[in-house]
RNA sequence: GUGGCCAUAGUUCAAUGGUAGAACACUGGGUUGUGGUCCCAGACACGAGGGUUCAAUUCCCUCUGGCCACCCCA
């Protein structure tokens, strides 16, 4: 072994020496696809949080929460066994009870099986569900797609009218718009079980014309056997091209589905809500009949506007999902919206958000004597109903100024050895640097003179 | 799951086959009792493992992670 690699050996030990002393333990990172809200994130969480639930309360939505774990079967079942969210990327794992369960991948199921277990049925009709949190999909990790993701869902279970879908699309569309983010929402029909099987047969027929399967994509050639209705989604440009002469699902509609989505959309031109209708929206959940819609962003800087965008937000009617869930056969319609998408947005476009600035005082204090009083001054203050900080572990004034200036004090108290000798107590004005010596026993008098309409 | 690009302080970015620098942020000081400006100082990084080499943060491979596209969706 020669000499120099003994160095390098020599090198190495001692900066894992180093290492170990400074770390003493290996560094832990998140999972995958996982993310930690910090703290400057939560101005944009409050914002979208509190959207929901006002624009929830409004429409008379209740709010409802379910469990994060569910039985594997409750979305095997309901979801679909063969979609790809439930085949290959649900969280399961069996228990330490031997039960299979699954971290849910969508909302819906959970909220169903919570009308039907709690006997929901038996409630004033139709019952509105406002529901919040977060989801879990084993995909790979891309800007918009999380492991964990938080979705805004709502559902209204037991009205079978048109109404209903065009209210759920409303609030949708409202959510959206009072938070300034433009969107336009894409609709469409896929009719009952009656309508399909028929308007299957149809577009087979149509794709297995003499010429047409040579020009499809090596996905769609798969897509003829194992799912046509998602031909209509591909976005090759030449398998567009031989979908334009398509069958559209909607000239197969039974009379109940057509009368339904015709109301939907009467409803939405009342209501003045942009929308485009798009015959080849085909949505990937098994449980959807008649309404489905998705909600996408209209960009100003389309420049890439053929991109595939990611959908915000989507739902529709599901009629048939309660009874198969062991309810009674119910109606039902719903959204999710995907808030950390909402999030991505407002960030992109720089929407401004206005944090209600407090006039708060700020409490510093000097010396021994000084931070005792001032602790107790504290407590005084706060029950007086003051908005007020503190920073007692710091023992220097310099300290505690710059940390009153970053927090955005408009007056700090400050008192000292000085002060306490003499009854009094400094006011600082943080904004203009001036301040005045004040009788301590005056203070809240003072105080309340000048943050009238401040207090908590 | 498939393909492409990428990985350097807390953050945003440099440089380099001979082990790294800035800005902002952070800590301390200039100011022993006074913030915002200024000055000074300090702490902190080459994602992990292997290979080539006298020597690798730099070149190669694997892994991990990130971004993007597909797939799918929110």
């Amino acid at each position: 072994m020669s000499r120099k690699i003994n160095k390098k050996v020599i090198e190495k030990d001692l900066k894992k020496e180093k290492d170990f002393r400074v770390r003493r333990s290996e560094k832990y990172s998140r999972l995958r696809g996982m993310k930690d809200i910090l703290f400057d994130e939560y101005k944009y969480w409050n914002l979208v949080l509190k959207k929901a639930t006002d624009l929830s309360a409004t429409y008379s939505f209740s709010h409802i929460d379910t469990p994060i774990l569910e039985k594997l079967d409750l979305f095997e079942r309901s979801t679909g066994k063969e979609t790809d969210i439930v085949s290959k990327e649900m969280y399961n794992f069996i228990d330490k009870s031997g039960d299979r369960v699954a971290l849910r991948p969508e909302a819906t199921p959970g909220l169903v099986r919570a009308y039907v277990e709690h006997g929901m049925f038996n409630l004033p009709q139709p019952v509105k569900m406002f529901w919040l949190g977060p989801l879990f999909r084993h995909e790979k990790p891309q800007s918009g797609r999380l492991r964990q993701f938080n979705q805004y869902d709502l559902e209204m279970f037991g009205d079978p009218s048109p109404v209903a879908d065009a209210q759920l699309i409303l609030v949708a569309y409202n959510f959206f718009s009072e938070l300034q983010i433009d969107v336009q929402i894409q609709i469409n029909s896929i009719g009952c079980k009656e309508c399909r099987t028929e308007y299957g047969k149809k577009l087979l027929d149509y794709y297995k014309e003499r010429g047409k399967r040579a020009k499809l994509c090596v996905d769609c050639k798969k897509r003829i056997t194992k799912n046509p209705m998602r031909l209509l989604d591909c976005k090759e440009p030449s398998c567009q091209s031989v979908r334009e002469d398509a069958p559209q699902i909607v000239d197969f509609l039974c009379d109940g589905c057509r009368e339904h989505f015709i109301k939907v959309l009467e409803y939405l031109d009342e209501l003045d809500i942009p929308y485009n209708l798009n015959p080849f929206l085909v949505r990937g959940l098994d449980y959807y009949n008649r309404t489905v819609f998705e909600i996408f962003t209209v960009g100003e800087e389309e420049a890439d506007a053929d991109k595939r965008q990611s959908a915000l937000g989507g739902g529709g009617r599901y009629d048939e999902l309660v009874e198969l869930m062991g309810g009674r056969p119910t109606p039902a319609c719903g959204f999710g919206i995907g808030l950390e998408r909402v999030i991505n947005k407002i960030k992109e476009k720089n929407i401004p958000i206005k944090e209600d600035k407090e006039n708060f005082i700020f409490l510093a204090q000097l010396g021994d004597q000084g931070k005792r009083k001032a602790f107790a001054l504290f407590e005084e203050l706060r029950k007086a109903g003051f908005k007020i900080r503190q920073a007692f572990t710091k023992d220097s004034l310099k300290t505690q100024l710059e940390e009153a200036d970053r927090a955005g004090a408009k007056y700090t108290l400050i008192l000292g050895q000085k002060e306490l000798l003499d009854g009094t107590i400094i006011l600082r004005d943080m904004e203009s640097g001036t301040q005045e010596v004040v009788d301590y026993k005056k203070i809240i008098f003072e105080l309340n003179k000048r943050i009238e309409g401040n207090k908590n």
